[in-house]
RNA sequence: GCCCGGGUGGCGGAACUGGUAGACGCAGCGGACUCAAAAUCCGCCGAUGGUGACAUCGUGCGAGUUCGACUCUCGCCCCGGGCACCA
């Protein structure tokens, strides 16, 4: 054995061995417990960052524990590799999408294998392959024959000077990020997946998902928001308008229909169209609302504004004249596109009102009859009714009941029940991505491409010039007969949602190669997958639109079960220090933390920064997530290049646990290595004195006991920390703390020998899933036979934890005062005198009569005086 | 703005079910080895007071529940993630 840990000579050669015996590969086997471990695919950006090694190091070592657990382990690795970047990367380098595309994926390929991952890589696969995207062209034709998709249209960022749509990273300051031009909101035909449909399941389901985070299910529960109200028309005064004979809305508060002062419709609504005409101040107002941005952050945050239609509306109760206006936080996509305003019980109506000096109406009261002041910002609480007719002194819920009842017998309201989650819009104006298999012919209208002309490829020669999708200028794609009456016709040249390809991955990696169908029995086989882990940045939308998969993949006969990911892990962010210099005109220039040398106080306070190169200083940026703009991403590859694949995963197991987030440190990576080099050394130590003899348990003194109960608890403790709770940073600490013991334990009498070799195989199996090129060549050193990767998991030995003394600690008052001794199993009069004996203890109780002792087993004894 | 997290020494974090706050590591300081350096090993390391035993304070801020609160409850401050065309 080589008395220096020389990892660039023993990772390739553990490597070497996993990819000759193939001992990643799994194959279906009814006969094993199968355990299908996932980690969210990467984008090929082109190099592995950080986010990646720590996703993809707890992807490993849940699957090497658990195959260390006898079970089947199916572990793949993939590429989400259609997207934005490759269409950057191609008008800045013109290269074509496709090909960057490729490099990419070799790239980190061989980086994911220089990392030791034992991933299944016959199961590769690339989502901007046809192979792959076919399937997907063809399941969305089912969905189309089961009227689960609809053409709509709906809200984008349109570029006026490059004639694109823009997706909302390309927005800056409200201007086109390649021309600078004012971007609009302008409303195009789409392709719709009709998630709604299956919103009420994909709520209940969550109920029914005891392996995801709370805060997941919550923030998923939230999106959907499934809330129960009354669609109400309000019959207009003035009507026909626009050809309506009244106002829809839809509210969740019937209870406070008495306080509607006026009504808020959209700007894109009929009625406000339709009052424009000949009013160019309204117009000019509608024009104003087309260029604000779409997103619901900005709509919130945006200042409240409207202008009076001129139109009015009848209370359906009494009888009263509401005016309508137009608002620009009422958005179309949602609801009716109009609402009924209550400023006195809606915190943005209020604000509204207050603006535009509108009629503000209590008829809501505090339910424990406290006062309130409209005056001050609406009362949004439910309560009890007044100056509401007929319906004062009932409750919110009373009244709710009431009114519904009411309404609805008059035919003038329904009960309904209101999602906040809106049908997903596929469709993007893209090149780079998986065409919609669908013909848009003049006769027939929109015609579905027949099964046998898929795929439908994406050509891969192109070159991009940045002013939207090149698709629509090549006669050779869009120029098609139409499938059904043979006329000329036009191919849709939109392509999907990248997330439709993520939507589905994770079952098409259990049938990889199948070019017959989308899905066969494998998937049976291994779905669902048992741990899903990727960040906590899809907590929502890609995990949502991956449960809808699956359940319209079931409802296709596909796949069994309801939901596709049993246990989910999400990580937290990779952060970094960075830093920066100020030019004249305050711009940044921002350093990288590898460029940089910091300063230190006495203390170890960071005070200053320098840059290497020149030794002049730099401004400290505070610490953030790694990213392009700050400049303070940290490459994998040089830290794998000098210290190896295993200092880097135990470094990134052990600076925190996986849901929180990381803050990258060099100092701490160096202090991983040395542990490496210290395991190692221990273990060649113990190896080069000869073959330990066997251990013989009866035999062992009080220190060699006392070390074998170390032993047996961290293994106890790692076990815990490694099977069910996850927390790899204190696994790791356990381990150290035992490797600490072993080091200060002197001797080397045959049984400590023995005890040594009894702790280095227990630590190298506990250890081989987070480092595993290392225990690989200090298994076999150890002289045992086999590879690490085939050994069962240890097992603790409770004879070995039992002490028969315990320390006890004392507290006076809730105070700490003592500690005493006491037999494992001493009656709890004993432990009382005990305390009460100990000379700190007297000190502080100080003759005072006590009036309670509290005895906590094994932990300590409290004393109230 | 809304939803979801988080805030503990100089730093990353630990304390799992309300029971010894600061495990483990980093940085720093002191020492051993060395001609020297690197590497390695040993010791110290929350603040204040004290020679010391020890005492007082201390988990973002303010209240509360409890024999006992980093942990539970209420109110506030700050930071991060998501908000539907970034993935």
């Amino acid at each position: 054995m080589d008395p220096i840990y020389k990892p660039e000579v023993i990772e390739p050669e553990a490597q070497r061995y996993w990819d000759e015996s193939r001992c990643f590969e799994a194959n279906e086997d009814p006969s094993k417990e199968k355990f299908y471990c996932l980690c969210m695919f990467p984008y090929p950006s082109g190099r592995l960052h950080m986010g990646h090694v720590r996703n993809y190091t707890i992807g490993d070592v849940v699957s090497r524990y658990q195959r260390m657990q006898g079970k089947n382990v199916l572990q793949p690795m993939g590429w989400d590799a259609f997207g934005l970047p490759a269409e950057n990367a191609a008008i800045k380098n013109q290269v074509p999408p496709a090909q960057w595309t490729r490099d990419n994926i070799a790239h980190m390929r061989a980086q994911l294998r220089r990392l030791g991952f034992a991933y299944d890589w016959r199961r590769e696969l690339a989502t901007c392959n046809p192979d792959y995207y076919r399937w997907e062209q063809w399941f969305f034709l089912r969905l189309y024959e089961k009227g689960l998709v609809y053409k709509s249209s709906s809200t984008v960022n349109w570029d006026p000077v490059d004639q694109t749509v823009l997706a909302n990273e390309q927005v800056i300051d409200g201007r086109g990020w390649r021309s600078g031009a004012l971007v609009e909101r302008r409303e195009i035909p789409q392709w719709f997946l009709k998630i709604t449909a299956y919103a009420d399941e994909l709520l209940e389901c969550l109920d029914r998902l005891p392996g995801w985070p709370e805060q997941v299910r919550a923030m998923q529960a939230n999106w959907i928001g499934r809330s129960e109200g009354l669609e109400l028309d309000f019959a207009l005064a003035q009507a026909p308008v626009a050809g309506y004979e009244a106002l829809t809305v839809f509210t969740t508060r019937p209870d406070t229909l008495y306080g509607v002062t006026y009504m808020a419709v959209a700007a894109e609504h009929p009625l406000a169209v339709h009052a424009a005409q000949g009013r160019p101040e309204l117009g000019e107002f509608l024009a104003e609302c087309r260029r604000a941005h779409t997103t619901e952050a900005a709509l919130e945050t945006m200042e409240k504004r409207g202008m009076p239609l001129g139109v009015s509306v009848i209370h359906p109760l009494t009888g009263e004249e509401v005016p309508v206006w137009v608002a620009n936080f009422v958005l179309m996509g949602y609801g009716t596109g109009a609402v009924m305003a209550v400023p006195g019980h809606d915190r943005r109506d209020w604000e509204f009102a207050t603006r535009y000096q509108l009629p503000i109406r209590q008829v809501i009261a505090p339910a424990d009859g406290g006062k309130v002041d409209l005056a001050e910002g609406a009362y949004v609480d439910y309560g009890v009714l007044v100056n509401s007719g007929e319906f004062d002194g009932m409750t919110s819920a009373e009244a709710f009941a009431g009114l519904a009842a009411r309404l609805e017998g008059e035919n003038r309201g329904r009960r309904r029940v209101n999602y906040r989650l809106r049908d997903w819009s596929v469709s993007r104006q893209r090149y780079w991505g998986c065409p919609v298999p669908m013909i848009d012919c003049p006769s027939c209208g929109s015609v579905p491409v027949p099964d046998e002309q898929l795929p439908v490829r994406l050509p891969e020669d192109v070159t991009l010039s940045g002013a939207g999708s090149p698709l629509k200028h090549m006669d050779e794609f869009v120029k098609v007969d139409c499938p059904r009456c043979g006329g000329p016709a036009r191919r849709e040249t939109d392509t999907f949602d990248t997330f439709f390809e993520s939507s589905w991955y994770y079952a098409r990696y259990c049938c990889a190669d199948q070019d017959q169908a989308m899905l066969d029995d494998r998937a049976r086989y291994w779905l669902p997958v048992d741990q899903y882990i990727g960040g906590i940045e899809h907590a929502i939308l890609h995990l949502l639109y991956a449960r809808f998969f699956h359940k319209l993949m079931r409802d296709e006969g596909l796949v069994d079960g309801d939901e596709p990911f049993t246990n989910l892990l999400t990580q937290g962010m990779v952060l970094a220090d960075s830093f920066y210099r100020e030019d004249e005109k305050g711009g940044r220039t921002w350093y990288n933390p590898a460029e940089v040398e910091v300063q230190r106080d006495e203390k170890g306070r960071v005070i200053a920064a320098t840059l290497a190169a020149d030794g002049g200083p730099v401004e400290l940026g505070g610490i953030g997530t790694m990213s392009k703009s700050k400049n303070n991403g940290v490459d994998p590859q040089a830290l794998i290049d000098r210290y190896g694949a295993d200092t880097v995963r135990l470094f990134t197991m052990f600076a925190a646990p996986p849901e929180q987030s990381l803050e990258w440190s060099d100092t701490g990576v160096e202090g991983a290595h040395r542990f490496m080099k210290r395991l190692w050394r221990l273990v060649q130590e113990h190896v080069s004195a000869g073959p330990a003899p066997a251990l013989d348990v009866a035999a062992l003194d009080d220190a060699q006991r006392e070390l074998r109960r170390h032993l047996h608890a961290a293994i106890a403790k790692v076990s815990d920390d490694v099977g069910r709770r996850y927390t790899f940073n204190t696994a790791i600490a356990a381990m150290m703390e035992l490797l600490n013991a072993l080091g200060r334990h002197a001797g080397d009498s045959p049984q400590d020998r023995a005890l040594r070799q009894e702790i280095c195989e227990a630590v190298v199996l506990m250890l081989s899933p987070i480092v595993p090129h290392a225990c690989h060549a200090l298994w076999t050193a150890l002289g045992k036979t086999g590879s690490v990767v085939d050994q069962p998991w240890p097992q603790h030995d409770p004879a070995a934890l039992v002490r028969d003394e315990v320390e006890l600690v004392v507290q006076v008052q809730g105070k700490l005062r003592g500690r005493i001794r006491v037999a494992r199993d001493a009656p709890e009069e004993a432990i009382r005198t005990a305390a009460l004996a100990e000379d700190n203890v007297a000190r502080f109780v100080d003759g005072r009569p006590v009036r309670k002792v509290i005895v906590v087993p094994g932990r300590l004894v409290n004393i109230v005086v």
